[in-house]
DNA sequence: CTCATAAACTGACCATCGTCAAGTTTGGAA
DNA sequence: TTCCAAACTTGACGATGGTCAGTTTATGAG
């Protein structure tokens, strides 16, 4: 819905960049990834079929820009959950509104999230898209750094993986469907990822063993 | 290369049903899911174009077929795991098990991980594949309930939540080829998944407030 | 205002894809 | 043997993606 068309008799459309990618999210929501076309995105664009070469390259290129600008919102929304923390906020604290914001990006942006993950319709080799994926993962690494700055680098590896895994592996399955009524009504799905990113967070915390550091 | 082609001059396959589920996996693991085609399925078994249609209808039918199949692959193997496990093991041994056999699977069987998860790919009316998925599900169910029998709702399906989410995003991610480095190398991702299990399994025992029950 | 140049977009082309509606071969039951 | 149902082939249809030559518009210099 939120796709611009061009306006009637004109030639240019102007933002048409935008209105693809728009097109894009829209076509996703409606009927999934698969279905995404070229030439679906220019219809609901007003646009011929081609016109999107110009800024994109090909299908591969709309959908690198698409999953680049939607690393660029989950790095985004990981910063405003960390910006609306309390000053004296505590590393474990940090931690959650990191994984807070991970799943507040999926929740928010359930096209771009089903994209950018899938490699093989990307270009890795993008440099853009690059960029903005290692900005992400940058986020998520601080995150974790500024919780146990003394784990050796085996078990700092550990925790990054299940941090990171478990707030993906849940926009995952609530994105595709899966998980089935696990977490089905909204409410219900909220309340679980609260609870879950609490347990996490718990689960990433300095072990009783070394001391509760910074 | 385990595609068996039809014999020269045969009219019949034999085991056409075979040979496109393992075309399937074949040009997964060699150019993604994106690539998988009908046409180049039924040419790598040696059959014409349209030969697919008898067994699988379309080509959502052959999808869900091989998802259904990755669907009792995945359940084997999670079964296995709990099986090799000496007698006495207990509920947190039986979590850790179930885990490990998840990603045991994914790691055996990354096609068919990679596709049976994409729901727009998928019939989800469709009997059989809902039949594995269940079953599937039952087992990771299963891990749960004989760790918390006592645990409210919420709870319990935060620790489900957690657990599967957790040990789904790693796979997924490592299938992917995102988390870059993070578990690039064979031996690192095996012995980081055996850590990042080991925290998990302390994150979903019973909290130190309810007794440590049976 | 006029005009030249660069950018945006159009339209047509080809190879490929999924699906359908025929045919043809095969294996097995009667 | 005869015959049928299932397995497979063939050919055709509309739709897609990528490409390219050509046309229209916007921009800026004079």
């Amino acid at each position: 819905m939120s796709v611009t068309p061009k306006a009637e008799g004109r030639h240019h459309h102007g933002a048409l960049r935008r209105a693809l990618l728009d097109a894009v999210a829209e076509i996703v929501l409606e009927r999934g990834p698969e279905a995404v076309t070229l030439r679906e995105c220019a219809r609901r664009a007003g646009v011929s079929h081609s016109a999107a070469a110009p800024h994109f390259g090909d299908k591969r290129g709309l959908f690198t820009a698409f999953a680049a600008e939607g690393s660029r919102r989950l790095t985004a929304s990981m910063e405003a959950a960390l910006a609306a923390l309390p000053p004296g906020a505590d590393a474990l604290a940090r931690l959650a509104a990191t994984g807070r914001g991970y799943i507040a990006f999926a929740r928010a942006n359930p096209a771009h999230f089903r994209l950018m993950f899938r490699t093989d319709l990307l270009d890795r080799t993008d440099q853009a898209w690059r960029a903005e994926m290692q900005g992400s993962f940058a986020v998520l690494e601080r995150a974790m750094a500024v919780l146990a700055p003394r784990a050796g680098a085996r078990d700092m590896r550990a925790r990054l993986a299940l941090a990171w895994s478990a707030v993906h592996g849940f926009c995952t399955l609530r994105a595709e469907g899966a998980g089935g009524d696990l977490w089905n009504p909204d409410a219900r799905a909220a309340e679980t990822a609260e609870d879950m990113v609490a347990l996490l967070v718990s689960a990433c915390a300095p072990s009783p063993g070394e001391a509760g550091s910074a």
